[in-house]
RNA sequence: GCCGAAAUAGCUCAAUUGGUAGAGCAACUGACUUGUAAUCAGUAGGUUCCGGGUUCAAGUCCUGGUUUCGGCACCA
């Protein structure tokens, strides 16, 4: 999908459409305060203050209208400078644009204000000559947005919109964000059977289907695989412990607000595990390690809770508890570099593995400014944040830097990826951190006798299996390759009353050769069970009728093909091998 | 959590100004014996998300709640 405001031409057809709302706003609501109206990736948006009216859907087509009217007129856009003073005194009525004049920076003595008809906004500009050139807009959605992005400010009124050169662009972007809510997971995830949620049971706790069970514990097994070939140690840890265990680690004060409340029992206080980082110190801190046994890589699929507000949850993509693919390696300083480039390199591997293309890097950093979030010492982050820029540096990863994402322990390198609906997030992650080994004073014997503090490495190549299967049904469109798909061969009978037999053999067979398979001897014809066989994303489907039994073949046809072709069942079996081998994986 | 919107059969959706809750698909039964995306007929399926209210009458209006959706905020 096109990036509007990476592209120079829409960013400003974008930006002059954000004025054109707002002068529909004001026509409509002439009580309206403006805040800012920037262009974003996908298209536009004002932030309006219209006093106790909240926008509904409903009331788009009538601004858009508006919209349509203010700019037949063909006004001209006219850009105008003027003294801060100026400034100051034009715009006195509306609180928002002082506020953004008063924040100027003090150099900036000239400010530009644009006028088209009645209309004049403050603004940098560019603009577009003529309002008649904005034709083909849409106004998107409606929603309340805070001040300043502040949860403790008013909440504005927010309109979405987008903007195009021609009905053909407006058409074709229409039809994408149409095609894009096809591929929701939440979509997919319903169709397939993959996962349900129970009201009942509570929000943001999925229960996964036999299909998504499937394909979870194919997943799972596949990155354990992966960690064992990379000298993992896999352990198992309990989903909850003491309060005083995340007071040690420093999360208590962080996060508190965001775990499940603390439970009472024998005068002891636990929590639903949020993380298992201490955890894991705790298996390090169980025995003395020398400098020798460094590096130590202790992995687990692990189970954690995290009372996420209700307004986040989303499908399987944000829930209230969910398993970590993660993973602490403990090393010397030394070997920060080879264990952050293994982690950098399995990484790539398992998204090569996975045709995982649209992706990039992000390296979290701390806001120096912020005292609170992040643990105090300078030196220490000085150190980690070089130490992973000149890895990355190092391994030629193109990537952004994000001032205060950091961990409250450590920066990170994160992957982030795009979903089908809804904001970017994060699905690998490999964090450096000096801090936790101190607070629960874990330490190795060095070479020379004396006790050293381990560096930990903490990272998630499946964020965490619930993140990553979303995504992956959005990557794929629910089009499983065959070692992951829940089932990987359907075989039909042509006839149900006396071909069957055949396709029994067949199937026993390729169960056999552990291909996950089912048969369909339904009385019904087989183009309705092909279509069904197709909606249900199923690699292989097999034909067998008179014609196959007699030669001892198979015929089958791949997903989302209208080709048929017949081969041996040893050809077929060898076809089904190559398919899984090519990915490298063994169906276990 | 905040601002909006929505919730009707397993699924996708109808139901005029408040006036007998319907359709397609799925399911079940029967017929048909099928060669690559829907064979035909029949049967069954509902506390219209939950609670309260207005009314002769509520899926529809009011009210409280729940969940979901679109955003905002949050995301170790």
């Amino acid at each position: 999908m096109i990036n509007i405001k990476e592209d120079a031409k829409l960013n400003i057809l974008n930006h002059s459409c954000a004025h054109l709302l707002a002068q529909a706003v004001k026509h409509l609501y002439p009580n309206a305060k403006f805040w800012v109206g920037p262009v974003v990736e996908d298209g536009f948006y004002y932030d309006i203050d219209l006093g106790d009216k909240s926008l509904t859907e409903e009331d788009l087509p009538l601004i858009e209208k508006e919209m349509k009217k203010c700019a037949k007129d063909a006004k001209l856009i006219k850009r105008r400078e003027i003294s801060k003073e100026e400034a100051l005194k034009e715009f006195k009525d509306d609180p928002y644009k002082l506020d953004l004049i008063s924040r100027m920076d003090e150099n900036e003595t000239v400010i530009t204000a644009y006028d088209q008809g009645d209309f004049t906004d403050l603004c940098r500009g560019p603009h577009v000559e003529n309002t008649k050139l904005l034709k083909n807009f849409k106004l998107l959605k409606v929603a309340g947005a805070y001040f300043k992005g502040d949860s403790k400010n008013k909440m504005l009124q927010r309109i979405y919109g987008v903007c195009f050169e021609t009905p053909e662009d407006l058409e074709a972007h229409l039809k994408e964000l149409e095609e894009a809510k096809q591929r929701d997971h939440r979509k997919i995830g319903k169709d397939l059977e993959i996962f349900v949620t129970n009201d009942l049971i509570g929000k943001g706790l999925p229960m996964y289907l036999p299909n998504g069970f499937m394909i979870w514990n194919t997943l799972e097994n596949y990155i354990r695989n992966k960690e064992l070939e990379r000298g993992y140690l896999h352990v198992l840890t309990p989903p909850l412990g003491n309060v005083e265990l995340y007071k040690t680690s420093g999360h208590w004060d962080h996060y508190k607000d965001s775990m499940f409340p603390k439970m009472e029992v024998e005068g002891e206080e636990f929590v639903l595990r949020p993380m298992n980082c201490p955890h894991h110190m705790m298996i390090y801190g169980n025995s003395i390690h020398s400098y020798r046994d460094l590096p130590i890589r202790i992995a687990e699929i692990a189970r954690d809770c995290r009372f996420e507000t209700s307004g986040s949850l989303k499908g399987i993509e944000r829930v209230r508890t969910f398993c970590q693919n993660d993973s602490h390696i403990f090393c010397t300083k030394d070997q920060i570099e080879s264990e952050f480039k293994g982690v950098v390199d399995l990484i790539l591997e398992v998204y090569r593995e996975l045709g995982i293309k649209e992706y990039r890097f992000e390296l979290s950093l701390r806001d120096p400014e912020d005292k609170v979030k992040y643990y105090q010492d300078d030196e220490m982050w000085n150190n980690a944040e070089n130490k992973l820029r000149e890895v990355l540096n190092d391994l030629g990863l193109d990537y952004v830097e994000k001032i205060g994402e950091a961990a409250f322990y450590g920066p990170k390198l994160d992957v982030q990826v795009k979903p089908a609906v809804g904001n970017e997030y994060t699905l690998s992650t490999c964090q450096l951190d000096f801090c936790l080994p101190k607070k629960f004073d874990l330490n190795y014997i060095d070479s020379d006798g004396t006790k050293k503090t381990p560096v930990v490495i903490h990272r998630a190549i499946f964020g965490s299996l619930d993140r990553f299967i979303a995504f992956y049904l959005e990557e794929t469109k629910g089009i499983l390759p065959l070692w992951l798909a829940p089932v990987g061969v359907i075989v039909m009978p042509v006839n149900s009353e006396y071909q069957t037999d055949y396709a029994e053999k067949v199937t026993e067979l390729l169960k056999k050769n552990k291909i996950r398979v089912e048969l369909d001897a339904r009385n019904e014809k087989l183009s309705y069970r092909m279509r069904e066989a197709q909606m249900r994303r199923i690699p292989y489907t097999l034909i067998l009728g008179d014609n196959e039994k007699n030669e001892e073949k198979i015929s089958y046809r791949v997903y989302g093909t209208n080709e048929t072709k017949t081969v041996t069942i040893k050809e077929f079996l060898d076809l089904l091998q190559k398919d899984i081998e090519e990915k490298r994986l063994l169906n276990q």
